[in-house]
DNA sequence: CTGAAAGCGCTTACAG
DNA sequence: CTGAAAGCGCTTACAG
């Protein structure tokens, strides 16, 4: 069945044929006229939504630069403005245009993001990146209606298989860590992870795993704790593990923020490290490189993951097919100066 | 001399009764075609331009909300970050989108910001909001003309008496840190600061000498040493300072970064801070809460100082008169555990 | 390269 | 609350 009668796009007059109204009558419609029966109002409103009417006003040049939106939880961190700065690199590079909003405060709602999604398509957004736990993929149902791209920078939950998202190796990354404390000597390797469901918490704990089973060294569930991303859990958790009656010599941390936990409280306790603890954080923020000792970390490409999303978030507006719904770069281990022989 | 026949925004009928061609002609220029003639195009050109006419592309919807643009130099530092999650928290509260751009790897020209100010003009921004060094005064000019409200964060230089800029009191944070230093006892007082033009430096440096001046200790030029905003100017600082013939017992730095640099090279000298140099930084960002010892800092209101020049920004949009084209917000000595009485 | 004429898409003013 | 009629602003097709 045809919509419209016409080929192009959709006239207010195509409207007005399809729902047996006038011209003026859609017209006040679309103007959000209060004369208007409500009956009418929203058979007229559902048909401007089938057809994807663009009021005049919505017409963007032609020569307009593409507009992507981009939300993350909070832009206050190093994880968070290294990977937009990525982000802005990518948008001058490729003359795109940043919309930048936080959940900050205001966690999205269903409701909230439905209403997002409209608007967006009014605007036509070329797409919207998130780095945000806020989002879950049901949420992101309204975009998926509407065919509005959508990239997911290292998602908290695995994302539905349609969904676009962009990460680092973690389950490497975490292998390379466990391998470097059991090159060292270590045996007894602690891992203060994020939260427990994440996946990237997941990928990076059966990387830790995995390396100590190809040595033979049996797993210990009590020298796993998981927690938040950030120093407390790096603070209590140690507290936890040396409260052990086999305390381990050598923690793995989920990310640099549990790392520098962990490094204050052992030397609030007079425990030095590497000499007598050693570290490994996540990430490879400027948090690993400043603090003292420096951390040894494993490095994610941060910046490259924003210009990653950012390009390929493009390619799907464009409709080129995509060579894989999960890009995957690489991390890196960084030795510094917490890790060291046990003692 | 009236420009337009009519009282309302200018047609393009307008434009071609003045210019003396027909409609037609008019429209042509407008969209770029090519079969008019030079001569032509460029009366109807400075017709346009001079009558403000608006194509209907550019129309936008009255309920659209209101856009800014925001320019960074870097969003990747605490600084930079927390005055952006301060624009984010002002601009979700006020219904306002931000449109955020660096000038990483790109300095802003002169020609360039031209052709900014034209589009913001174009696709009538509420205004612009910079905090980056890559913007003279002269650059400026074009936005002026324009009547594109500005409001500069920091500015690095003295800003003309008709720009709206909003700090902090650089001057009572520098006179804070220089009473905490002589209440403790010490009289050789060393400042690091920032570049020696900037105007933020220049007030922290007076605040500074003011202090030294009321108890009456001599201003010793050898101690003051200005750099760039970061921890390398710190190491080599530190390393100048010690190799006087009578060294300060106190650094005060010119931000937390330079602090950061000197208590690393400190540390590398084996030097304890506080007990053998007492050292106060300048921001209060994560940076001086995390560094250990946690640093004696001016805190600085970041988050505040963004959304403050948000809403100046917005009232100035709306022709609402402002107070005060220059805002201050206050600075505050945060005493943590790098100061101490001198040995 | 220009513009009179026709026409498109939307809105306004108003009669019912 | 609705829509026929008039009209506005812009564009298109084409004659000169």
């Amino acid at each position: 069945m045809s919509l419209t009668s016409s080929r192009g796009k959709p006239t207010l007059a195509d409207i007005a044929r399809l729902t047996g109204v006038s011209a003026p009558t859609v017209s006040k419609v679309v103007n959000g006229r209060e004369d208007v029966a409500p009956e009418t109002r929203s058979k007229v409103l559902a048909a401007l939504t089938e057809s994807g009417y663009q009021s005049p006003g919505h017409k963007r040049a032609a020569d307009a630069p593409d507009v992507v939106e981009v939300v993350f939880d909070s832009v206050n961190s190093n994880y968070s403005s290294t990977v937009l700065s990525g982000i802005l690199a990518g948008a001058a590079a490729m003359g795109v245009e940043i919309v930048l909003t936080t959940t900050e405060g205001s966690p999205a709602s269903g409701t909230e993001l439905a209403t997002r999604a409209q608007r967006m398509q009014d605007e036509q957004r070329a797409g919207m990146i998130v780095v945000t736990s806020a989002f879950s993929d049901t949420h992101l149902d309204a975009f998926r209606r509407r065919r509005i791209p959508v990239v997911v920078i290292d998602p908290l939950n695995p994302p539905a298989a349609d969904v676009v998202s962009v990460g680092a190796t973690n389950w490497a990354g975490g292998r390379a860590a466990a391998d470097h404390l059991l090159d060292l000597g270590h045996r007894r390797i602690a891992y203060l992870g994020g939260p427990e469901s994440a996946e990237c918490n997941q990928a990076r704990l059966h990387g830790y795993m995995s390396a100590l089973m190809s040595r033979g060294v049996a797993f210990a569930p009590e020298l796993v704790i998981h927690g938040k991303f950030r120093a407390e859990h790096g603070i209590e958790g140690l507290a936890a593990l040396l409260a052990l009656p086999e305390p381990p010599t050598a923690v793995f941390a989920g990310n640099d923020g549990i790392a520098v936990g962990v490094l204050r409280e052992a030397r609030r306790r007079g425990i030095h490290v590497p000499e007598e603890l050693s570290l490994v954080g996540f990430d490879g923020t400027v948090l690993a490189e400043d603090s003292v000792p420096a951390l040894t970390s494993v490095t994610q490409p941060l910046h490259d993951m924003g210009r990653t999303a950012l390009r390929t978030l493009l390619r799907e507006a464009r409709g080129e097919q995509l060579d894989s719904h999960r890009v995957e770069l690489a991390t890196q281990l960084v030795v510094r100066e917490s890790t060291a022989r046990p003692a």
